[in-house]
DNA sequence: GATCCTCGAGTTCG
DNA sequence: CTCGAGGATC
């Protein structure tokens, strides 16, 4: 690209990140990235100074204000926070402060939840609701007043009558107060999860399009025209400052604030609290990190505060951030991150996968830079362009998936994604069944598939051949070594050494000998496992661990399963015709009865099942699905004590659940459980049930 | 024929 | 954990 080009690109997107941020109050890039995009622009405009019109954005101090609100210009700056990620982040700001000024070390400090969500600022005139605002650049907000009356949360009418005395009750001496002529007090306007959900799910419903997260859905819904359709939205909101106050006398302490707006008929937060010291003040912090997922909406960490508002005003600013209170930031577990290109990855059924390229970034504690796409309608449903802005989320804390593109980002240099037509490994062409979502590579010979076909077998659910990991597997194949999976058994010592040592021997933490001898003996103690697990090592379309155990019940060998009819499969319960037929198939394959001749001469023919011994019937006909982590079980235990109790343990909670099983750090199994009113119980109550 | 349920398959990072 | 799709059920 030129410079020329390049510098207009700049000037588009700074425009729109000065956009983004100060009136939408919706960054999508951090102050980091967008400092050094406007530095760029800079150094270009010093090299080319008559390139520079008066619409460039170094041109002018802050950003055009919205067409569509009214300016309101706050009566007092509305502040940011520094940030802190970490405890050892709010011992050093804490120890800053301490020494300006020496009353901080008896300071109380106050803990109060930072939601995610838009800030805003409302008027009251003699305790009527005048005018609400968004925060906007600190500075001057936007006039969404109407929009905020929507809002039930928000009183109207401050009840003075009747607030007196629920004052006096609560707090007899504390309170001398008379309320301002003019008050205006800061709050945080969100969507609680729970309704976040629900609103989502009457879209989809609908079949109309949905909400990505709470916030943005909040932020948009008080930033439109159209009142009515805040009001249809589920916004909510929680008061937790006095920006100004005139004709009255109001708390300084940042405590009483809390109470005295709660008692002026405000909603306040209950989960602040206060400490006399900085340590219980991270220990509380830290225990709402951990639990967050029991706050009822999406908070991106809590607020560490000095109560006496009068020397937290004395202690000033850093920049802009005031010195007397830190925001505690919880690691992100939504983030938006860029979409820098689309992989394809070729599955062990022929299945192509798409794989997004993501621009590094941390959720959650790790650094993620691949998400899965699912498949190709996703990322056409999803209209998820490469280069867009993405939202990615870790499910349940685990794997990371995009959530939707951030359109409102878009500077139109996106690229619509076209599907592979040919196999990324191979390069045969792709097929795609009518009325199926996936697209194959149905080459028998295909490369990839091989070694994902292989992997498949050795894999813990299937033959379980530990110290064959991906690494090995691959260079056993590229060694030519194996040929098909029967081969892992025929392999020798020599063969292993041969293939483990080709290249990058240095890297190897562990003598090729030792590799070879462990690997040796973890093939030949695979090699007694049970038929079900053979039969799903095999790798048939359709059939995994479930139906595997159910055919080799069936038939008890493979030589029987082999000469199934598929009338035959059908009778067998779970087995329909298609996956009958995809079991016909297979079996009816050269290749695959080549594979079948070469297990049963090299003694890879099991003929019995496993059978879960019955300690009881206790848990019979009933159905349990497990979530999170548990105190002592591991998700194998719970399966075992389930089952060897006569019940059952399935993967998705419906009405035929009978109880969920809930852990640590619950998915969204939960929220469906509870919409469903399954029963939840913990670990204990499992056991009690099971009579353990 | 529609709906619900269960299973399979693919998925990330350290 | 997610989604798709096969199978069971009404």
């Amino acid at each position: 690209m030129d410079t020329k080009s390049r510098y207009e690109t700049l000037k588009q997107q700074v425009h729109e990140h000065n956009y983004r941020y100060h009136v939408l109050d919706a960054p999508v890039v951090s102050d980091l990235e967008y400092d050094r995009l406007l530095n760029e622009l800079k150094a270009i405009e010093a090299e080319h100074t008559d390139w520079v019109t008066p619409d460039s954005p170094t041109q002018r101090a802050g950003a055009r204000p919205s067409e569509r609100f009214e300016k309101v210009r706050h009566p007092r700056p509305i502040l940011s926070l520094a940030n802190a990620f970490g405890a050892e982040d709010a011992r050093a700001w804490f120890e800053r402060v301490r020494k300006l000024d020496d009353r901080v070390e008896r300071a109380k400090l106050v803990v109060e939840p930072k939601i995610d969500g838009l800030s805003v600022v409302l008027h009251y005139r003699d305790g009527v609701f005048v005018q609400g605002a968004t925060r906007g650049d600190g500075e001057v907000g936007e006039d969404i007043t109407s929009n905020l009356r929507t809002v039930r949360a928000i009183p109207l009418r401050i009840p003075v009558a009747g607030l007196r005395s629920k004052v006096d009750d609560d707090r007899p001496s504390t309170f001398d107060l008379r309320l301002p002529s003019h008050l205006v007090v800061r709050g945080e306007a969100f969507i609680p999860n729970q309704d976040f959900e629900e609103l989502n799910q009457k879209l989809a419903e609908a079949g109309e399009k949905t909400y990505l997260n709470p916030r943005n859905t909040a932020a948009g819904a008080l930033r439109q025209l159209d009142p009515a359709l805040t009001a249809s939205r589920p916004i909510t909101l929680l008061v937790y400052q006095i920006v100004y106050s005139e004709g009255g006398v109001v708390p300084t302490r940042q405590w009483e604030i809390l109470e005295y707006l709660k008692a002026l008929g405000f909603p306040v937060t209950d989960v602040a609290m206060r400490f006399d010291d900085l340590d219980s003040a991270i220990a509380y912090t830290e225990t709402w990190n951990e639990g967050r997922d029991r706050l009822p909406y999406e908070a991106d960490g809590m607020v560490i505060k000095i109560d006496d508002l009068t020397l937290a005003a004395d202690l000033g600013f850093v920049g802009k951030d005031p010195r007397g209170a830190i925001a505690f930031k919880f690691p992100a577990r939504e983030v938006t991150t860029s979409l820098l290109g689309i992989d394809v990855e070729v599955g062990r059924t022929g299945v192509l996968t798409p794989k997004a390229v993501l621009e590094a970034v941390e959720i959650g504690g790790v650094v993620v830079r691949n998400a899965t796409l699912h498949n190709f309608d996703y990322i056409a449903e999803k209209d998820i362009r490469i280069g867009d802005r993405v939202l990615v989320k870790r499910a349940g804390e685990v794997i990371p998936y995009i959530i939707g593109p951030v359109t409102d980002a878009r500077m139109g240099t996106e690229q619509v994604y076209t599907p592979p037509t040919h196999c990324p490994a191979c390069g045969q062409p792709v097929e795609h069944l009518e009325g199926e979502v996936a697209w194959y590579c149905v080459n028998a010979a295909c490369p990839a598939q091989l070694v994902r076909n292989v992997e498949h077998f050795v894999s813990r659910g299937a033959m379980d051949i530990v110290g064959m990991g991906t690494k090995i597997v691959e260079k056993l194949i590229e060694a030519g070594k194996v040929e098909d999976v029967a081969d892992i058994f025929t392999l020798s010592r020599e063969d292993i050494l041969e293939a483990v040592t080709k290249k990058d021997r240095k890297t190897e933490k562990e003598p090729p000998g030792k590799i070879a001898d462990n690997l040796l003996a973890a093939i030949a103690e695979s090699s007694k496992r049970p038929l079900n697990r053979l039969i799903t090592a095999l790798g048939i379309h359709g059939v995994g661990e479930v139906s595997a155990a159910d055919l080799a019940g069936h038939f008890g060998n493979l030589d029987a399963l082999s000469q199934a009819s598929v009338d035959e499969l059908q009778q067998i319960e779970g087995i329909g015709p298609n996956i009958a037929a995809g079991i016909v198939d297979w079996f009816g394959r050269e290749a695959n009865q080549k594979v079948l001749k070469k297990l049963k001469k090299a003694g890879v023919w099991p003929t019995f099942n496993v059978q879960r011994s019955t300690l009881n019937d206790s848990l019979a006909r009933l159905t349990f699905v497990v979530t999170g982590t548990l105190p002592t079980l591991t998700r194998e235990g719970v399966k075992e004590l389930i089952e060897s109790n006569g019940g059952k343990v399935t993967d998705s909670v419906s009405r035929k659940t009978s109880y969920l099983v809930l852990g640590e750090n619950p998915g969204s199994k939960l929220e469906k459980a509870q919409s469903l009113g399954v029963p939840v119980i913990g670990e204990e109550e499992l056991k009690k049930l099971a009579g353990v």
